[in-house]
DNA sequence: AGGCTTTTTTTCGAGCCTCAAAAAAATAGT
DNA sequence: ACTATTTTTTTGAGGCTCGAAAAAAAGCCT
């Protein structure tokens, strides 16, 4: 079952720890990282001398902000933006998002491509995400052997193992191991990540203070998607993504999902279904694309006057605070950040929603949870993508292989 | 955040890997050791040689049935049952049931007693517990010494620190810290346990084979409760000891649970539900204690001819396929254990329960989900507080307190 | 029976890793 | 210029694991 720690495993989790240590810091000193990680000054000092000779780490004298304390002043220790570069390429609906960031977290390149995702044929979908890949491996601004790690995010379901995209409502293709093609392709490590995860990540990675051990990101948009850290860590299905919360059920046999069954939070609160009950369409109708700025209308609509519009928007509040409660009736309440372009529009949604919250027993202390939004989901998914991968990096290059790659580089 | 792995931690870590590998394994050799935890044989040797010095394992040379094979006999290592003792407490609805056992896992005491926990106050209800402990601890047949861990099971909600019972369904009392007050009692580690997530270490514990990564056992009893374990560990809430299945919307504003909330699965599929149901009772009638034999009666009544009966089995089933395809839709599909009583009568809940599971996202294929039955609650809580004490003490024994004692004792 | 083969277990030296303490370095204050 | 203070590096000691070799304990074969 689980295996045993060998010897020489503990430098290299060591190593995970100085590295992280001072990719969430910024700038600590090695007193700082011993103090954090909970490690000897000694062995702080051995990894941080090899690491800063491998490149990896860079004394940044620059601490003056802190000066006039007595003592020998303290190194900073930086990131090396140079010591590798990820590469993070968004697919989303009829839009395609590329962009390249250093070690540090910086962009340094990106590029942007409109496509009919929704009726591009297999070959071609794969093929444009290729091409736009290379075009930026290849641009000759760039050192491509640096390019260490890539990640795709995509709204959809993903394996477990993040390899393979299984479905999305963005395209009719299914099973896509777009992680394996771009592995063969270009010969990088590359991961498949689900969107909402992903923005998880990045909301922990711009807020670690307000998102830290528990927290849920909700996707309001087209459908209803779910990104949850329960733990400090990502929580994700045993076999997909997971956290499929749109498609829990809130009324048995009730409206027509997108995914075909009935009854499903999205049902309720996705934009298409907001949009089928502010038009008085049956319940039945079948689910139809609607446009941000139409639902960005209908939210000023439902702000002017009391209407079937308002009435709308209160049903998906309602319907996500049955689902909600049924969530945290299974993980205990934890803040919740809604994303997504009918997160604009949470005012609407939040009085039933708590409402709803609080008839159920997840919601005993409805009133303490916190809701944080955040109208533009595409960047944090772009975000979330960059910090997977940087984590992805830091984790090869203090493993045996990283370092004897960096080792023969220094011979 | 996270910490560093110390030197010391290595030796620690290891000695844990070798007692989990004997527990797990039942008289593995040295040999086996090292294959399944990766570390070599000599580490093995050393890490086994200072157990059997300390009187935590013991050589079995009976290792017969295997011989008829060339080469230096292998040595089977097995837990050393004086090693120490665990007692376990399980307290349910006007019943209480103490036991001890060796730490090779056999029950070398037991005590259990009637009361009525519906009605006593905290006093007592405490006082009843700490006395029939103390009765065994006392024993003069028992060495007290050797009881390392006590293990406490209840019913209801705990703190996901396993400290305190913050509600149950025995008792109107609320917030009482039995693993405190046991630990200040008798001076040994206590935890407090939730019932259906000891039924779930239990199972794991019983037949690792069919219940080892991920798997679900669900209560059917008087509520609902559940325990999940996901990628092989016990899945809990972040503040609670989570899990609450039962208290999962099914029918928002539905009928009235005893949780005094409405439309909850449990209002549907307790026992005290199916009666109404069955009694053609209100869905607002306040939910009554329902004796076994009497449900076991229902279920007959139902079987034998179609009527309200079998209707009131139709809707928990649906209530509870509902619900665990709201489950699967955020932790994809598991296999599933159905405990307690109403589980005798799964085969009147299943055909309701699947056709209700395939109308929903996580039920896509609800034809190859398990379900297993096991009528008998009691001693499954029972076996999983022994295997969650079992498993501290072989965390202490290993830790440098542990070795310590043991050091002292050898000296 | 005695030697050979096979398998398990133990022993031993080498190589790392971490730690604590001491030394060195760098600066502020006097 | 000197001292106090704080950070960083160096050094020696102690532990841990590993691989290889030796030892141990059987069965097998002549």
């Amino acid at each position: 079952m689980s295996v045993g720690i060998r010897h020489d495993d503990l430098r290299r989790r060591n190593r995970a720890m100085v590295i992280s240590a001072v990719r969430r810091a910024g700038q600590p000193s090695r007193t700082e990282i011993a103090a954090t990680t909970g490690l000897s000054h000694s062995t702080i000092s051995a990894i941080s001398a090899d690491l800063i000779q491998e490149g990896i780490l860079t004394e940044s004298k620059a601490n003056e902000p802190t000066a006039l304390k007595r003592g020998r002043p303290q190194i900073g220790l930086a990131l090396n933006p140079e010591a590798a570069a990820v590469l993070t390429v968004v697919l989303s609906l009829n839009f395609l998002s590329v962009a390249v960031i250093d070690y540090a977290g910086q962009v340094i390149a990106e590029e942007q491509q409109r496509l009919d995702t929704l009726v591009m044929p297999r070959d071609e979908l794969i093929g444009a995400c290729m091409a736009i890949v290379r075009r930026r491996l290849q641009d000759p601004d760039l050192d491509v052997g640096s390019v260490a790690r890539i990640a795709m995010g995509i709204q959809g379901i993903t394996d477990s193992r993040a390899r393979a995209m299984l479905w999305s409502p963005i395209t009719p293709l299914t099973d896509i191991p777009f992680a394996d093609i771009l592995e063969k392709e270009f010969g990088i490590p590359a991961t498949m990540e689900n969107d909402c995860n992903m923005m998880a990540v990045a909301l922990q990675w711009r807020d670690p203070e307000r998102y830290r051990d528990d927290f849920i990101a909700i996707l309001l948009s087209h459908g209803i998607g779910m990104g949850l850290v329960l733990k400090g860590a990502l929580f994700t299905g045993t076999h997909s993504s997971g956290g499929e919360f749109g498609h829990m059920i809130h009324r048995p046999g009730g409206a027509l999902c997108r995914c075909g069954r009935r009854g499903c939070v999205e049902a309720y609160a996705g934009n298409y279904a907001i949009w089928r009950s502010a038009m008085k369409m049956s319940e039945d109708a079948e689910p139809v694309d609607v446009g941000d700025a139409d639902m960005r209308a209908l939210a000023a609509k439902a702000r002017q006057e009391d209407g079937p519009e308002r009435e709308a928007y209160r049903r998906a509040g309602e319907a996500l605070g049955f689902g909600l409660g049924s969530l945290f009736a299974l993980i205990d309440p934890a803040p919740v950040a809604m994303v997504g372009v009918s997160a604009a529009a949470f005012d609407l949604i939040e009085p039933a929603l708590r409402e709803a919250i609080a008839q159920t027993a997840g919601g005993q202390h409805s009133k303490s949870i916190s809701f944080d939004t955040e109208p533009n989901e595409l960047p944090l998914i772009r975000e979330g993508c960059a910090a997977r991968a940087l984590t992805f990096v830091d984790q090869e290059i203090f493993a045996p292989g990283g370092q004897a790659r960096a080792g023969k580089h220094v011979a």
